[in-house]
DNA sequence: TAGTTTTTATACCAAATGGTAAAACTTTTA
DNA sequence: TAAAAGTTTTACCATTTGGTATAAAAACTA
């Protein structure tokens, strides 16, 4: 019997994963770099392939960061939403929220670092995303909180609030993580890490709205 | 009668003002466009002298990137301290606390950007400084709150976990600026957006560590 | 196996940019 | 007022780097 992988999926499985350790060599290099710092250069030495292979697959840096942000937002897109929990109490809510934010954070820091550059040098690439995408699910979930509040389900918090500082609190162990090492005297973060930080979050944001389980 | 300023201190004084024009002018580029991404051209630009001229100022661009890091690391030092306002009770250590970092993050929003990104990007510059300088203050500041709790002024919370939310969140609304004004539908944020923040934020720490007043 | 497509390597270049050298100009000092 | 010190401008350059052009090699297809 001849047992075949079908070639064309073949080849296209060999370019997967090529294309897929050019991605995480980008992700690691804006993500220490910049943008601008990022050579296309050290990127291409990092997965192992010249340059012109590395501009082969992507024509472009502009076009590779593009890729790396995607990634990491359909990342986010698929795994985070208040809303889609629906019906859940907000206890169980917030626990998934958190818990699923510190699982990226912690298996994709670099790209949650590309990420924290571009915002924090002001959007210039994910602006509008953000404002068409990013926007009307924030609105979504600030009214999902806001009928938890109805229904006292917790306490009177501002909702905008909330979403911020779950955002800013689970971020900081992926894009700080420098900082957070050398405070707690690690090397490296390790997972009990991350689930310590995970719990003590939770904690934190559960008694803050005073959700009751 | 002949008054006359001191040549001297008046010279300088002139440097000064073009010297702190330069910082601003830097902070900015730095913010926005990252070490690498930022030129000297583009920051004597915005300081409104040649590029030659800034050069005269700051020999390189790496004195140039690390005097405006030791200027927020200035501030931070000076403003923020735990330890300093011993005797004091938690409330009102931590209200000050989170209103001095607000007020930071108000003012010098670009600082902090500026810090964001050194520390993302794995603090090259700041690594040995955080090493010699913030860590024994965080341990200082660790043990104090610990005292907190065994006096049962404050709940259990992991101690060094409560720094980490309480720079997120203040920080954040430097850093993450961009998206935050997107979210909430404003141009810029404004001294309103931060009282309220800094509102929220307080209350919000002080539920979770149920600090009694 | 011949032809076609995909991948990799070689050579090169134009633009951007950090920085130098030094002259010209201005202000301060003695 | 003349020298000294401080500041600004002009001219220039070496390096880095994103990207092009092209051809050789490898993999795949018919």
């Amino acid at each position: 019997m001849n047992i075949k992988i079908n070639p064309k999926s073949k080849k296209s499985l060999n370019r997967q994963i090529l294309e897929s350790r050019i991605l995480r060599s980008a992700e690691f290099i804006f993500a220490t770099k910049g943008f601008s710092g990022a050579s296309m250069e050290s990127i291409a030495e990092m997965a192992k392939i010249s340059k012109q292979n590395l501009i082969y697959y992507f024509p472009n840096k502009e076009q590779l960061y593009k890729k790396v942000l995607e990634e990491i937002l359909n990342i986010w897109i698929e795994k985070l939403s208040f809303f889609e929990t629906l019906g859940a109490t907000p206890d169980a809510v917030i626990r998934q929220y958190v818990h699923e934010k510190m699982q990226i954070s912690r298996m994709y820091p670099n790209s949650s670092k590309v990420f924290a550059h571009e915002i924090i040098s002001g959007a210039p690439v994910l602006k509008d995303y953000l404002k068409t995408h990013l926007k009307p699910q924030f609105d979504r979930d600030v009214k999902l909180v806001k009928s938890w509040i109805n229904k006292g389900l917790i306490a009177p918090v501002a909702p905008e609030s909330l979403f911020f500082t779950i955002w800013a609190t689970t971020q900081t162990y992926a894009d700080f993580s420098t900082q957070i090492e050398i405070l707690l005297d690690k090397k490296r973060l390790e997972d009990d890490d991350f689930d310590q930080a995970e719990a003590n979050i939770t904690d934190f944001v559960l008694r803050a709205i005073g959700a009751k389980k």
